[in-house]
Formats: C-alpha cells, structure tokens, sequence
DNA sequence: TGAAAAAATGAATATATTTGCAAAATAAAT
DNA sequence: ATTTATTTTGCAAATATATTCATTTTTTCA
C-alpha cells in the first residue's frame, strides 16, 4: 500500500529535517521514490496531525503537532516499554509477549497511539495479538512500534 | 503600546476559542476594539509562536506550540510576574528589579523561555541582568519579556 | 468473480497565509 | 525640539495550502 509507506515516509522525514514547505517535502519522497501530489501531501499532512510551526526564528518548520507529539512524550511510555517481553511474527501478524497481567495495558496504549498501520489489537493476560491492516506488512508495523515506543527493539535485543 | 495590547489579546483568544482562519480572528479582535490587517496578524502569530494545527476533525485550528504552551501553562508564570518591581533599560541592556531573593528563579524562568532575543542572563540576589543578543534593541526584548510573562508591564506600572 | 461502495488521487482552482516595499509611527540621539 | 534610526503597519502581490470535482484505485459484499 503506497499511502501507508508515504505516511510512514513523511512522519520520518518531519522528525529529522526541517522542512519548511511542502514542496520541498514533495521533492525529499521523490528522492525516496515516493510521488505524489502537493495537494495529497496537504491531506496527508492534516491526517498526520502535522502543522506548520513558527521555528522560532523568524520561519516555519513542519512539526508534529501538540496531540500526536503529547501521546510521543507521555511518560506512560517510559512504563510500557519494560513490560515488553518479545515480539514474534506470525502469519503476518504480530504477537507481543509481556510480563503477565500487562498485555491490556499495553494494548491499550498502542490503541491510544491511533496508528493507520494497525487495525486492532486483542489483549490477553500477557500476550497481545496485533493485527496489521490489510496491505501493512509486519515490517512496517515494526516501523511504527519503534515510532509508538522508541527503543523497544533495542529493548528486546538486550533480554535476549 | 498598541502591539502588545494585541498580542495578548491574540494569545488569549486563540487558548478560548477554536479559531480556524485569520479572518476570524481578526473579526474577534475587532470585536474588542482591536483592529490591524491579516498580515500584521501574520506576523503577530509567528512571533507568538502560534500555529495552523489540525484540529483531529478534519478542520485546522491555531494553538500555542509546545515551546509557547509549556511556557504559558506554567503556574510559575502567575507567581513570577508578582516578584518583579521594575523594569530598567541600560547601555542596550535591560535591568530587572525583583523583591529580595527572587532574582535567580526569575532569571531561570526567563531563560527557560528559550526565546531567540536574548543571548542570556545574570542573576543577583534581587537583580537581573538581560543580555540581547547582538542587532536585538531593548525595545524587542521589552515585546519579548511581554510574551513570556504576560502583563508583565502593565503590573510595573501600576506599582509606580 | 463481478458489481457496488468507499477511499485515494491528481488537476485545476479557491482560499489562506506570507512577504516586499513604502509609508507611518515610535523610540533614540543630538 | 529636531533629526535620525528603528520598528510597526498596510497594501498589494507572491507564495503556500486546502478543496472541489472527476477519475482511478481499492475494498466490500453478494
């Protein structure tokens, strides 16, 4: 799916330059190999919830914007993340094993992250179950965990 | 000092109401017996900080960004402005005088600020010293200090 | 699978925002 | 007080962004 992988492509490209138009967002996919239109772009930018912010400086830059970026800083995160025990990819889904009675929690929070890449979650005791939207590959959905909690495949790498 | 006077008037609209286009606000301060062009508001939203955010609805909406907002929400704020006494000018710096003892905290409240005109400060125990940074006049600093802390004049000058 | 519904997209256009420049207002300096 | 420098502002024009509408693509459902 082209959209899932520009959305994926654009948060990045947000987070780590400072783009102040776009159409110079517009020329930073096409060196990716990534195409649309600006107007695309626009729609894509509101789902996002990306804004154009004064930088401070007398111009502006694209930045997340106060909601999707209080939902990146919640501390909640600082908690989720050492409950996670492993991640297993099956049948392209995806299931996170977390130390016992933290699967809802967990679930939860990826919930409340609103990510287009996931279609729902099913929480047990200790095991969630992710369920990709159809077109999402479990890659990209890895993609969008480490943007939901940063670290946490560097996390599981160290318990094993 | 008409600019002030509207930059509050601006941020304190903007926190009270969802305002999605410039046009509305204008009207809205117009309505307060304020008045200037779309593209002096322009310039009054970016000095501000203020920001064209999606609103989660598929509409847009202006709001303080988080640089402004964690500044703004700050309860501190309500209990700095009542420390400071009075606000000098000197040789392109600017001294400010708090009740004994508060000189550092305000000074640390300042500098939080982050704002971009002042290149830093000295602290006593009831002086401050506000450095501008180089091509910056007192008089920006004076507008800048008016953003951090609201009201900030208007309390001097009813202590004098 | 094939038809119907929904979602995504581009082209063109409408709307909104920003900016260059000159004039006006304000502050600084003599 | 007058002049000089700085800042603010409005106007008009330039840019940038959002939306409409028609079309294509994808999804849903029988």
């Amino acid at each position: 799916m082209q959209k899932t992988k520009r959305l994926l492509a654009i948060e990045k490209i947000i987070s780590e330059e400072n783009i102040s138009v776009q159409e110079e967002l517009l020329k930073k996919l096409k060196g990716k190999g990534i195409s649309c239109t600006q107007a695309t772009l626009s729609r894509n930018l509101r789902q996002l919830g990306i804004a154009r912010i004064p930088d401070g400086n007398g111009g502006y830059k694209y930045s997340l914007s106060d909601i999707s970026r209080s939902a990146e800083k919640s501390s909640l995160k600082l908690n989720i993340v050492p409950v996670i025990q492993d991640i297993v990819d099956a049948k392209g889904l995806m299931v996170i094993k977390t130390i016992p009675g933290n699967a809802s929690n967990t679930a939860f929070f990826i919930d409340g992250a609103g990510r287009y890449e996931i279609a729902g979650t099913i929480a047990g005791d200790d095991t969630i179950l992710i369920i990709p939207r159809d077109g999402v590959s479990v890659q990209q959905v890895h993609t969008c965990l480490e943007i939901i909690l940063p670290g946490i495949h560097e996390q599981i790498k160290r318990k094993q």
